[in-house]
DNA sequence: CACTTGTATAAATGACCGTTCATATGAATA
DNA sequence: TATTCATATGAACGGTCATTTATACAAGTG
């Protein structure tokens, strides 16, 4: 899921991890609890936004941390949200 | 496909769309050829994109002429197009 | 009204995605 | 080293998407 910067964003649970490890990291068990997801399924798209370049890792003995890689992701998730909504709103 | 931005930029043929008719309004058929597309694959995408909101419509006689409905959704392309370049090099 | 032009729509198909389940790997600890 | 905890991976599945083909509709023109 190399370089397909839409593709990572057009889903939603993707979309809340990156709000989740915004500001501060978390390792996978705590994304998951977090949203409510299954462990195997949190790895999953941390693979996807990670090979997408959208988040990065750091292994702390048995945990890996993960967080957002740059401000701006969230800025764009953020205008992006506040599109959608005003675009719902036309109709 | 009402409400799904994010659906609707994950397809390079919508995106490209949308630069297309960011500036100036242009009729089915100028935007097919424009981006060498099918007449009937370019409806279905413009279909998509109305329906989001992210396009509007007008009839003058048998033509239909589309264009963006606010600037601000070309300006989160440019950001997002951005964003995925310098995503990529940091591999 | 028949015809042409411009656009939309419906069905079909192959590809891709998200999720789940089962299993593997990697690191720490007893 | 055997066990446990934390995470990753692979296969399988049902669903959705993009595209094509064929056809319908809508508006102007002869």
């Amino acid at each position: 899921m190399n370089g397909h910067l839409y593709k990572c964003l057009n889903n939603a649970n993707r979309r809340k991890i990156l709000y989740c490890i915004g500001k501060e990291e978390k390792c996978v068990n705590e994304i998951a609890e977090c949203l409510d997801l299954e462990q195997s399924l949190t790895s999953h798209h941390l693979k996807d936004l990670y090979d997408c370049g959208l988040i990065e890792k750091k292994r702390k003995g048995k945990r890996i941390y993960y967080k957002v890689s740059e401000p701006e992701i969230i800025e764009i998730l953020e205008k992006g949200k506040e599109l959608g909504d005003r675009l719902e709103k036309r109709c």
